[in-house]
DNA sequence: GACTTGTATTCTGATATGGGAATATAATAG
DNA sequence: CTATTATATTCCCATATCAGAATACAAGTC
């Protein structure tokens, strides 16, 4: 088997450092292809072919705005990753009861899965 | 270029499913190569070669234990990865300013153009 | 030492990557 | 219609993956 590929979920999506800066940039605002381009230091084509990758595991969306092309982020499909993580946050802040806490998130978790 | 090697980063070595669960399964209890073996249906040296990933990104530690090798985690490595997601929190806690702002987004793209 | 158990490493192969270059498509302007 | 601007797609290739099989290494037992 290989990899997964980068478009199987959020996870891999976000594990390449430009496609995690193109979500930082579009946190400010809507941005252009070239626009993320020229910040980033990247040849346009790698830009699309890193925002397809996004806009197919949801984290960006587009806009037609006559000749171009608008992306935008959707903040909610970064949710998985920040419950994940939070999941073990019990774990490094030190307190006593951090692996009751622990199991109380997975609990938590497997109930309520969404939101 | 390549893909980043799983152990250039957290993010990446986060990327597999496999990995991650082996993390969560770690957060209750120190466990041995062949434990996680059994409980995730690998083989042992997939998992070995999952818990070298985990390591060289130092999200577990070993212990040597007689002939075994106890593998636990290490929360903390998991900060950056709840930080960086955290970033965007707030972008998704439905303040109504936001979802105004998306609301208008999806009007703008009905009338503008498609995805 | 010989044997067993637990783990790590090496090799292989199918698969996917990310960027560059070139090209194609889309939308607008003149 | 032609030219221009903005973006997407295709082709290429060096690189890395993950699992399986086989093997090596390590530590304990007899």
């Amino acid at each position: 088997m290989a990899r997964s590929p980068t478009t199987s979920d959020v996870f891999n999506a976000v594990a390449e450092v430009q496609r995690r800066q193109i979500l930082t940039l579009l946190a400010d605002r809507e941005l252009s292809v070239n626009d993320l381009a020229a910040t980033l230091n990247l040849r346009q084509p790698a830009v699309s072919k890193h925002l397809r990758v996004l806009k197919e595991v949801d984290l960006v969306q587009v806009r037609g705005v006559g000749q171009q092309r608008l992306y935008s982020l959707n903040p909610q499909a970064l949710k998985p990753i920040y419950d994940w993580a939070a999941t073990f946050r019990s774990l490094w802040t030190g307190r006593l009861d951090r692996l009751d806490a622990h199991l109380a998130g997975l609990l938590a978790q497997q109930k309520g899965e969404d939101s």
